[in-house]
DNA sequence: CGGACAAGCTGA
DNA sequence: CAGCTTGTCCGG
């Protein structure tokens, strides 16, 4: 198909990036005229590398290489790739987040390659009218949101307990949409829900192959956002706010923005459905479209808060008023306390020594009858280290131990959940970390639940990360959703002392710009994200990195807050927060970008994590 | 990353 | 000085 003019061999050049860590050049091989056919951008190939073989991704074909090079031939034409348009996008990821364009393009192609594509499905078209049964019924205003919403970002603000299927039905309307899940679980879910409307749903990573080829529906979970989605119309982000869209090691890129991006750069719109949205994403989207204050209120569960204050401070988490509840027995109670094990803190009951470990001065856990450190894993039995007392009295319960008391209480039997995949405990109420939120489905199937109760809100309240209360917003919006909003008769407990919190009055109203209008200042006013963009620096080369990011113009700061607010708003800063790691501040994720671009990279290992969620 | 090649160390 | 380890360089 292409052919004429060319390098020695008689073929035309291809330029490739192999799948090699730590290399980042492109380099052009020779293409023998049996592979061109075959040849396109985004595609995987095999290519001779000094004495070995790599796969490499084609990123242009057919190219002019430079003048006065021997090139080497490639080796072979492996499989299909990622979609040309996402090399691109790739490009710009590696910049955006400090990371390599490898990493990025691993992300986006197939776990296993994929030699021949299937046929595109075709049997359901953009434009076809669906049956009248399937008619939209309560689907509100989205479906006209999205069927006219203009190439841009929407932040589309529903109810927790709002379901997406119509509006992504909406979406596919317009041509193939890119659906991106906070889970596989929520993707598998979508997939099922978008099907049964008749709709084809290639679920990546699974589908990849029919994603390639061209599907109606393209859903997964956060790396579906590079997956393949041929003449794509628009993209939707569900549960934009989840945390779970973010990729916790470097490179630290999130699904939001990925899709905007790659929304942006195809001139088609990308729509963020959250329930409770971060600041981060208020500010970056384009517009925000808000479905009626009855609807979104409907979406939110009705919220007792429970002021530990007024309670008896020697019931500790459980005051009377809970354990009444408990034992009115109507329906089933989910319990939320984030700690793992029996006891998270304890203190000598003779001494009032806190119990450390004896290697590393770590506060130890109880586990089983062992005194165990999580920090450097040392066990030894539960004895007092510097009185020698056996009597070692539980500052802050963990979930085994929440779980006896809450026997000991309720007077009926109390399921523990763990994060693990094991069956659902069939008992009445259920304690778990906040993993048991996360499965709703099975809590759903197996009767639906009452009543979800915060055992210690504080923690998520007054939790040291800059995004604890947005966090907080989350997880009252996912227990709203495991209670099926308003309607359904289920309520949310919350166990504070804080209960003016703006997190709780936000929950309460059913107005998530209430947290927002609080936030907003605070964060202004401290040039956290998303007035600010941050990067975490650490590793053996973080110093050296640091050390040119200094001679470029960062200015050296003492602390996060306060400390060269006048100098600093407009430049770069770098802070050292603890031995080997650094916290670089610029007023804007591309200023922070460039900088680290800028600065290269050390020889030695760096790990930069760039608007680190957790931080 | 991983191989090639050079420079450095060891032992008879 | 063979035989091995360690370090540096570089890929089309």
């Amino acid at each position: 198909m292409l052919d004429g003019g060319g390098a020695a061999g008689g073929g035309q050049a291809v330029r490739v990036l192999p799948d090699v860590a730590g290399f980042e050049r492109e380099l052009d091989y020779v293409v023998p005229e049996a592979m061109a056919p075959a040849l396109r951008p985004g595609c995987v190939v095999r290519v001779p590398l000094q004495a070995r073989r790599a796969r490499a991704w084609v990123l242009a074909y057919p190219v002019q290489p430079p003048e006065g090079l021997a090139l080497r031939p490639m080796a072979g034409v492996l499989g299909w790739g990622p979609e040309p348009s996402v090399l691109d996008l790739a490009r710009w990821a590696a910049w955006r987040w400090a990371g390599r364009r490898r990493s990025m393009l691993a992300t986006a192609g197939s776990a296993t390659l994929v030699k021949a594509l299937p046929p595109p499905r075709l049997e359901w078209r953009a434009g076809t009218p669906r049956p009248a049964s399937h008619a939209v019924q309560g689907e509100g205003p989205w479906p006209a949101v999205v069927a006219r919403a203009p190439a841009g970002t929407h932040l589309l603000r529903c109810g927790p307990a709002e379901g997406a299927t119509g509006l992504v039905e909406a979406a596919a309307r317009r041509g193939p949409v890119l659906v991106v899940a906070p889970s596989t679980g929520r993707a598998e879910a979508g997939a099922a829900a978008l099907g049964a409307r008749g709709l084809p749903v290639a679920l990546v990573p699974g589908d990849w192959p029919q994603a390639r080829a061209g599907s109606a529906v393209v859903i997964g979970a956060r790396a579906a956002a590079w997956a393949p989605c041929p003449g794509m119309a628009s993209i939707v982000v569900l549960d934009a706010h989840d945390e779970a869209h973010y990729q916790e090691q470097a490179p630290t890129w999130d699904a939001p923005t990925v899709a905007a991006r790659r929304a942006a750069d195809a001139g088609v719109p990308c729509f963020w459905v959250s329930a409770c949205p971060t600041l981060d994403l208020l500010v970056a989207a384009d517009e925000v479209h808000t479905g009626g204050e009855v609807r979104e209120r409907s979406g939110w569960a009705p919220l007792d808060v429970l002021d530990l204050r007024l309670e008896d401070p020697r019931s500790g988490l459980f005051p009377q008023a809970l354990v009444t509840r408990l034992r009115r027995g109507a329906g089933r109670v989910v319990c939320v306390l984030n700690r793992k094990g029996r006891a998270q803190l304890l203190d000598c009951g003779a001494c009032r020594e806190v119990a450390r470990c004896e290697q590393c001065a770590n506060a130890v856990v109880l586990d089983g009858e062992l005194l165990v450190c999580r920090r450097c894993g040392a066990s030894r039995p539960q004895v007092c280290a510097s009185c020698g007392s056996t009597a070692l009295r539980v500052l802050k319960v963990g979930i085994g131990r929440a779980r006896e008391q809450l026997q000991a209480l309720a007077g009926s039997e109390v399921g523990e959940v763990s994060a693990g995949s094991g069956p659902l405990p069939a008992a009445p109420v259920l304690v778990g970390t906040e993993a048991v939120l996360h499965r709703a489905g099975e809590l759903a199937h197996a009767g639906g639940v009452a009543a979800v109760v915060f055992l210690d809100f504080d923690q998520e309240l007054l939790a040291p990360r800059y995004r604890a209360g947005e966090q907080a917003l989350a997880l009252l919006a996912r227990a709203s959703r495991l209670l099926g909003g308003r309607s359904r008769g289920g309520r949310i407990v919350v166990q504070t002392r804080l209960p003016e919190h703006p997190v709780i009055l936000a929950a309460a109203s059913g107005d998530p710009g209430r947290l927002a209008a609080f936030e907003e200042p605070l964060r202004r006013d401290l040039r956290l994200p998303p007035f600010g963009s941050l990067a975490l620096l650490s590793g053996p080369g973080a110093a050296e990195l640091v050390e040119r990011l200094t001679q470029a113009g960062a200015v050296a700061t003492e602390g996060l807050a306060g400390a060269g607010l006048a100098v600093g708003a407009r430049r770069v800063e770098v802070v050292a927060t603890a031995p080997g790691t650094w916290l670089v501040r610029a007023p804007g994720p591309a200023a922070l970008a460039d900088a680290l671009a800028g600065a290269g990279r050390p020889a030695e290992r760096v790990r930069v994590e760039v608007g680190p969620p957790r931080l």
